[in-house]
DNA sequence: CGCATATGGTGTAAATTTTACAATAAGTCT
DNA sequence: AGACTTATTGTAAAATTTACACCATATGCG
């Protein structure tokens, strides 16, 4: 094989961390894979790109393939192209991560592999590939972005109370000590694009609280008043 | 042609910002391109990665055939990768930028392009391929991580002024307002990783600076004390 | 030599932001 | 009715950030 010809013998493919929140705590969507290489292993989601697709549509393409949901909110984090990442040849991925709404979707492993399901963050262990590495760069990229841009309620239902959302934080933040409550509150109230609505949280068996949701244009406001979303 | 077959005709490449500070501002490295597409239009020095070769070490020797330095500071930022984005195929392309001390280098253009230089960052206009683009992303993740990270460094001399150094994060984060002289040199002082030596500036009309260094054992401790950098 | 010129170097007070902290309210459940 | 569980709310202290101006010390030139 010529030189020229070696630099076409490689390919790319994208892999999407899928984050949900559910139970209190972040999960992540993983398929098992069906055939060889790593049958049988737990990986990330992903496929090759199609040569006339765009990188982000190719993430897109994974996600509604496997949930039916489209445009959720989606992220590049970093590449990955170690010579010998994969067994079969020379594969470069572009790692996504997306943040979706568990329970709004049924999963439909079918396409991609033996099974699909979510796992509580915590319990993920040893994934196909460099999927592990994958993983942390981009629960690195969430931790960072969760903080800098209102993404925490992408992972939410349209309407949370505001013990959901702290909770959200202190989840995928994991810090050493768990946010304030008042100050938490106070905080992400007074950036003044949570609206409060006259519903109550149902079905609990205690206080209800009062439901919020977050307002798309009271926040484009917020920001061109030259704030920014800290937390 | 097959399927299969057309997954693999396509290539990826690299491509790197080179950032260089001189005469107070920001520069980067381009290259006049001496071949089509593009012959003769300013671009981004990059090179398609070899089969055997890690992405980061294509970008590492992209830089070190421009420039012959090793062991500068590289980051990957993004991965650009539209369907046509490359005139002759499907090329996707892994972004990087890289922090120089400009002077301590000779520029050798043969193995690239018809000519190399530094280009002031304000003067450039037009670039080849999505390399504005490229460049905006690039920029843009700088301008954050400088702020993060004790990268301002890796751009000046071993010694530098606290002049220096200021001017080159009034010339980087281009705020609305420069940062204040005092509260600037209270902050990065406080943080207690520079050190003074006891040489002064020389060569200047009128009183001289102290050279202070960056101490990167002593940013180490500054770490491990919990403590982050924030400018 | 001395004076003009240019940048270097320094402290404090006010404003703002962050932190720490606990008692009452409002539902459900038995 | 009483126990239980989470919701909701404010204030004072501490820490951080901001604004701001004058003297020091070198060079260069007449």
């Amino acid at each position: 094989m010529s030189e020229i010809e070696s630099f076409f013998k490689s390919a790319f493919s994208v892999d999407n961390v899928i984050f949900g929140f559910d139970e209190g705590e972040l999960n992540i969507l993983l398929i098992q894979r069906g055939a060889a290489p790593y049958k049988g292993k737990w990986a990330l989601p992903g496929d090759l790109v199609y040569p006339n697709e765009d990188l982000d549509a190719a993430a897109e393409r994974v996600l509604e393939q496997l949930t039916g949901l489209r445009g959720v909110y989606l992220e590049q984090v970093k590449t990955f192209g170690s010579v010998n990442r994969h067994p079969l040849g020379r594969v470069i991925t572009v790692a996504y991560f997306s943040l979706v709404k568990v329970g709004k979707h049924i999963i439909n492993p079918a396409s991609f592999a033996q099974s699909a399901r979510w796992h509580k963050l915590s319990e993920v262990k040893d994934l196909a590939f460099d999927h592990n590495e994958i993983l942390d760069s981009c629960l690195k990229r969430l931790k960072r972005k969760v903080r800098t841009a209102p993404l925490g309620f992408e992972l939410l239902p349209p309407k949370f109370t505001l013990s959901e959302l702290q909770q959200l934080y202190d989840s995928v933040l994991d810090l050493p000590k768990k946010l304030d409550k008042r100050n938490f509150r106070k905080k992400i109230l007074s950036m003044g694009f949570l609206v409060e609505s006259d519903e109550l949280q149902e079905g609990v068996a205690h206080r209800p609280a009062k439901l919020y949701s977050f307002d798309r244009v009271k926040y484009e406001q917020f920001l061109n008043e030259g704030y920014v979303f800290d937390l």
